[in-house]
DNA sequence: ATCTATTGATAAGG
DNA sequence: TCCTTATCAATAGAT
């Protein structure tokens, strides 16, 4: 159909292709609306030019994703089922992961024992006790911090009072020899900067 | 094309619109062909009859679940989705679960508790000791049943030189007096029946 | 893109 | 379901 037959074989001149491959897609999406229309049917078509450009086609009533699920159902063949598969597979091993960390867990809240040899409880008796001389470590730790924290505080209050009672003394002589209480007013200032030590919880 | 035109609505002779469908359907397959040849272009078709017969053509060079993969690079849809999205839903969840479990397990054998507050510090020392004690617990059971076992076997080797010694003494005597062995023989089958106490290390 | 001569597809009938 | 064939539709090549 056209000015000649033509042989059923790659056209090999590029823009012949490309014109050529734009018409009959049309045609062909063409006819799928019509069949889709005249017989109810529902079809689906994707085409990929040479160039790599795409064109699809679903007909009314359906989409894509429908389609292929009956295509799966009806031809049992699997489309997806590479990637689903992997995800499937990284299910199962992360789930075995999950088990015996599971496992271990319990193990090391002492529970399911039961099950164990007597070789396998050293190990997580050993581990059980490193865990416990950490934490208790870690306590100790926050401990001497906050204990170092009180020592300071404990030697800012005595500053604190001794300047204040200086201060008072100054006061009070204050009414008769003014000048002098401005003497010890930068000395407090100093006091005042000594900041306590704040252990840093969040982070150290 | 064909004797008369035709409008472009359903056919409602159920007859005509299968055969219609028949022809058409050849018509299209025909034509992605000939496209895919002459323009070397990748074209899948799937459709399905109003009856609900399937049909299908994919270009050689290629595949259907291939092209899905292109068609998804392409239009960015995602046909997969209801599948695949419960699957990675899966994956996530099943992560977390694995990351808490991952910290929890870290933590109790003393590792990254310098992020943890002295608060959170105390479930886990109190894990930790009753672990610790569920183990040693079991550990002392052990003890106790291999303690026993031992007494056990020691009173049973008390039986069998009691035993074996008063059956030396007959045999000794036996070469004039020949009965008097047999008399001792059920004795000692009786002491072999003692079995010495064997703890079920499996289970119990 | 549009035109049109020509081939191809197919509706109706057997 | 398959063949036939008159008729219309698709399209190759030119513009």
């Amino acid at each position: 159909m056209g000015r000649g037959r033509i042989e059923i074989k790659r056209i090999e001149n590029s823009t012949n292709r490309q014109v050529t491959f734009a018409k009959r897609r049309n045609g062909i999406i063409k006819k799928a609306k019509e069949i889709s229309v005249l017989c109810g049917s529902k079809i689906g078509i994707v085409v990929f030019s040479s160039m790599g450009k795409m064109s699809e086609y679903c007909s009314p009533n359906t989409s894509f994703p429908s389609l292929l699920e009956e295509y799966q159902q009806h031809s049992g063949k699997k489309i997806w089922d590479a990637k689903h598969e992997k995800l499937q597979a990284e299910i199962d091993r992360i789930k075995r992961e999950n088990d015996n960390m599971q496992i271990e867990l319990r193990h090391l809240k002492g529970e399911d024992i039961n099950s164990l040899q007597p070789k396998e409880l050293l190990p997580i008796e050993a581990a059980l006790e490193d865990g416990v001389t950490s934490v208790r470590n870690k306590q100790m730790e926050y401990l001497k911090m906050l204990k170092l924290n009180g020592k300071i505080l404990e030697e800012e209050n005595k500053k604190l009072s001794y300047v204040l009672h200086h201060q008072q003394l100054a006061m009070e002589g204050n009414r008769s020899r003014y000048h002098r209480a401005a003497e010890y007013a930068p000395e407090m200032a100093t006091a005042s900067r000594v900041q306590p030590f704040q252990p840093n919880l969040q982070q150290s």
